[in-house]
DNA sequence: GACAGCGTGTACTAAGTAGTATACACTACA
DNA sequence: TGTAGTGTATACTACTTAGTACACGCTGTC
């Protein structure tokens, strides 16, 4: 059921169509493992790898590393980092959220960065 | 440096002081692990136990079980598959509040609860 | 027909996670 | 003085994480 993998595998030959340097072997060089794990990965074979592989694949196949995070059933260390240092701010926040569409927490989002609070 | 045991630690001395049953003993039994284990866990001979128990030791202490679960280094993980199901919006969120004193976050939740948006 | 490059199968490992089980020494108390 | 309860030391274990190392067979090409 592991997701990423496959979603990674179609990402890779996708770019690989054009560019013959997304063949595994090499993309698994540029980010930091052996062409036999990212090969195994990507056939589900084995768990996604550590964040920091994964932010380098995102990076590498153009995508949202937070995306992709998400795919491998991860949270960035930053944002675990931010409610860890504010647990019951964050909390509330996240579970305030949880049920309010997109559009709406948008809005917040923008009307805290234009400084309307 | 692991404040999470010694936490506890001085939280269960105290609520011991009035209630005998908070022995290492009897609170470990209760959140369900060994005593030996519990002993470790306060002294910081090993590292705070899983989020489950974490959870459950909260509530014996009458703590917030996400601010417990933070001097665990961990976040709950409700929370976690909250921003995994639209990780691009929440890591917009958190890294936009991040830096947001409380005050400012607090009353912007509370709009949106009152359905301001 | 050799050589480069490809994807993958197999075997292995070092470190971390999350504990259990048992025994020991000490204290209170009846 | 025995026994009930306390905290802890020691030894051990099963599982997961996060990979490496190497070899194999296939394909294209020069």
């Amino acid at each position: 059921m592991s997701s990423f993998g496959s979603y990674v595998r179609e990402r890779r030959e996708r770019l690989k169509a054009s560019d013959a340097t997304f063949s595994v072997r090499q993309l698994a060089v540029r980010i930091g493992v052996e062409p036999s794990f990212l090969s195994k990965v990507e056939r589900g074979e084995t768990p996604p790898p550590s964040e920091e592989k994964v932010k380098a694949l995102a990076i590498e196949l153009g995508e949202d590393p937070d995306v992709l995070l998400a795919l491998a059933g991860k949270v960035s260390s930053d944002l675990q980092e931010a409610i860890r240092k504010r647990p019951e701010l964050f909390a509330a926040v996240i579970r305030e959220l949880k049920d309010v569409p997109d559009q709406a927490v948008l809005r917040i989002v923008r009307e805290v960065r234009d400084g309307k609070w």
